[in-house]
DNA sequence: ACATTAAGTGATT
DNA sequence: AATCACTTAATGT
């Protein structure tokens, strides 16, 4: 039998190989909490204090942020395995409620880690400050993309890269959920999403099932 | 068989 | 490209 300990120790060097640090491993294997959501569990939302910060380490996580009238929401981007939430991590630093939404968009497990030691290890250890500035640039990247998606792109070309992104996600061409839901992340309408997926699948670029869309690429 | 939910369509702005 | 009003299709009970 192994203890959780050396679990942790096995997870953090095989998901995490750039955290290097000896003495930075064996604290987040103490400190750290191996956690899991099951797909579809909101796992931080509108308004809510954070007290963890997720290492992701299988599984996607959706992020959203709330629309200005609070009735839509505009997807953001998925953090993935081996990757960490930065918007967790700035709302903690200033204690401030979540500005996102995120839901696991498949089974998720990851480590939980204690605000008070993010803080804490970002002075002691060279990796894990590297670790959270690089995640926080990868956010940012995100985030631009978003933007340009917004600003340069159509509904179509914005429909595109979302299901990519997503596919990518999942890690499967084949997505499930509703037309409905896609336009709430898209901030459109069902009806919209309905018949560019349909022309969509004219070209032969996809395949249309009830709650169900194949990427054939 | 019936109710419910998802998706398709045409018209209007 | 969004919204409305409706139809059609798939699924659950």
């Amino acid at each position: 039998m192994e203890s959780p300990n050396m679990e942790l120790t096995k997870l953090i060097r095989s998901h995490f190989p750039s955290l290097n640090e000896p003495d930075l491993i064996e604290e987040i294997s103490n400190i750290g909490q191996l956690m899991h959501a099951k797909a579809g569990t909101v796992m931080m939302d509108y308004g809510r204090y954070i007290s963890m910060v997720p290492m992701v380490l299988s599984g996607s996580i959706k992020v959203v942020r709330e629309g200005k009238n609070g009735d839509h929401e505009i997807f953001l981007y998925f953090l993935k395995g081996g990757e960490t939430c930065s918007m967790s991590f700035s709302c903690c630093m200033t204690s401030k409620k979540s500005d996102i939404r995120t839901t696991a968009e498949d089974d998720v497990s990851f480590i939980g880690i204690p605000i008070k030691f993010v803080d804490e290890w970002m002075m002691k250890y060279k990796s894990w400050n590297r670790f959270i500035m690089t995640s926080y640039d990868n956010r940012m990247l995100d985030l631009i993309e978003v933007v340009d998606n917004i600003v340069f792109n159509d509904m179509e070309g914005r429909l595109i890269n979302y299901l990519k992104a997503r596919s990518e996600a999942l890690n499967s061409n084949i997505i499930l959920g509703t037309h409905q839901q896609i336009a709430l992340d898209l901030n459109s309408s069902r009806e919209g999403i309905s018949r560019i997926l349909k022309k969509l699948e004219k070209t032969g670029a996809i395949t249309l099932g009830r709650n169900r869309i194949q990427l054939n690429s």
